[in-house]
DNA sequence: CATGAATGAGTGTTCATTCAT
DNA sequence: CATGAATGAACACTCATTCAT
């Protein structure tokens, strides 16, 4: 089911790549040229393109760890008592990692992933939300009018807001997600 | 102050490459490529280098005409005797015409712009905007921790999210305006 | 029906990289490499592009002067009485063109070509060499079991072999046609 | 004199690369991407560069049988009693093998070729070749200005021509050495 | 010996921008 | 002014070959 453990060698250029574009994501440089992100790791074009086909490739790969932390939060937002509490916390974990790294922020607003296992992991968090919205729709806490694909779209439009211009976006981040909970009450 | 007006053609030509370039943006096409705006003009790209020196210079004159609807409903929005139905109105007219033109999107998205006839325009949209806010603000309608800059954020982050998927965009931004005022509130 | 008379300067580009490519075709390098013949041309490769989009359009370009020389042969040979002489003299022609230039040869012997134009002088060629074969044919003087098809393939495969190696390939070609001629009695 | 016997499994890769090589040369596909080879094959690239060191070193290995078998037929035409016979035969077979085999078609048209053994069987070809026409020649049987190399490069273009195109050409090699032999006549 | 990851030169192709006509 | 040919940097992608494991 799992894939082999990469050689040592190859493991240790993997991450290097993954590191350089994420530093190239969180600089603002969502082009991802394949050529530059080798240039800058220190490795050869090629094993740029063994481990990461296409940019989109990297872009899902850069995403897959914050995406777990995600899921992560999700199962502890379905575990709370409080429904309303338990969406608060899925959409303040969401947005919270879509303001640090713009890659989640591109791979969750996209519609489809290139990935399968990256489009799974975003399916279980669909669907881990849409239960806690259920929960909280049902008992009233919110507007009847919200699903699943409004919830992504607030927190991919939020998460955008947030990374908008300097300042501390972590705070705004807050702010923002604290308002968007707010509106969210019928 | 204004520049001579230009000869007949030439205006014909800005024209035409206006109205190309706001279909291609309306298509979801935000590259502008120039080449490709001259050739469905039907000018050779050297004329659209002529009337718009660089890509931003086209985009800044694509959101000409709706930076100026958005500064009537500003003026609108601060005549209003209430300062909160002034300040969703402004809020509202701004996320629909964002929603409708990622063009003017970007530009209210960005720290500063190229042509200092748009960059006037939307200081004074800011500036209109942040009286609007004042007043609510003191009224105690309004979050205290909110600033204009806030706003700017948060209006072009809902238009973000009202544009991502298919299905009815226009619904989408009423909607997710009202959760927006809403949760400006205490 | 004939396109726009081009600018100087464009033709005189065109030329140029007709010459390169025809240079690089009779040094036996037949995979005209784009950049490559840019850069001996002097000119940017988009210029190449610009001209030639793909290869097979610059060897059919190189192609089209020596067709025309062998499509005045065809006519020639339809025009003698011997129906035989016209055939040989067809033959002939054709193997000299293909002796001196490999990339008229690709082009013979290709199935079908992107040009419209060169594809339409290949058919022509063909149906006057279809011509001159039925003749002969009828009269006897060539084995009836011989259709145009194999006069292109014999015609290209005596070309080939006149090719091959060092020496005078001339000679070679016409002895090579000759014998050819001299096989296709009955 | 010949090098040590391979081990069990070194010999069954040997065989299942050279496999594979055969079928991407009965495919057409000569550009022999050894990479390629190697996936097909279930071996790793760096075993097929361990057994055949260049590309041409691969096509070498693949012509080695049908040599043997030109050979063969070589040592029959010389003991054929008429020496037109004999070339008519010997043409024959190598028309023939060409033509099922663009690798071995490539070998034989080459000027001189990278395994020494296979550099051996071509000289020891051509030397059998060159005694039976000698004979025929000798005989008054072809024409005098034929030379051992004419035949070569008549059979490679005799082979080239018949591959070309779709249809029978096995039927085609037939009738195309046919007129070659009756060409051959003084 | 076998493996396959790594390399990087080479090639194809696009496109923003300039400038001769 | 308008044109569009020319430019060349930039980027995508491939593949023959090497070498650490």
């Amino acid at each position: 089911m799992s894939p082999p453990p990469l050689r040592a060698d190859a493991a240790r250029n993997r991450e290097r790549v993954l590191a350089v574009a994420q530093e190239a994501i969180d600089a603002g440089d969502a082009s991802l040229a394949l050529n530059e992100i080798a240039r800058r790791a220190g490795v050869g074009v090629g094993t740029v393109y063994r481990h990461f086909p296409t940019r989109q490739a990297l872009l899902e790969a850069v995403a897959d760890e914050p995406l777990d932390r995600l899921l992560e939060q999700a199962r502890l937002a379905e575990a709370q008592d409080d429904p309303l509490t338990g969406l608060a916390r899925l959409v303040r974990a969401a947005v919270v990692v879509e303001t640090g790294n713009a890659g989640v922020a591109e791979v969750l607003a996209a519609p489809y992933v290139a990935d399968a296992a990256t489009e799974a992991k975003k399916t279980e968090l669909f669907a881990a939300a849409g239960r806690v919205l259920e929960r909280a729709r049902a008992g009233g806490a919110v507007r009847p009018d919200l699903d699943v694909g409004d919830i992504q779209r607030l927190v991919c439009g939020i998460g955008y807001a947030a990374r908008l211009g300097d300042g501390d976006r972590d705070e705004r981040a807050d702010r923002y997600t604290e308002m968007l909970i707010a509106g969210m009450r019928p």
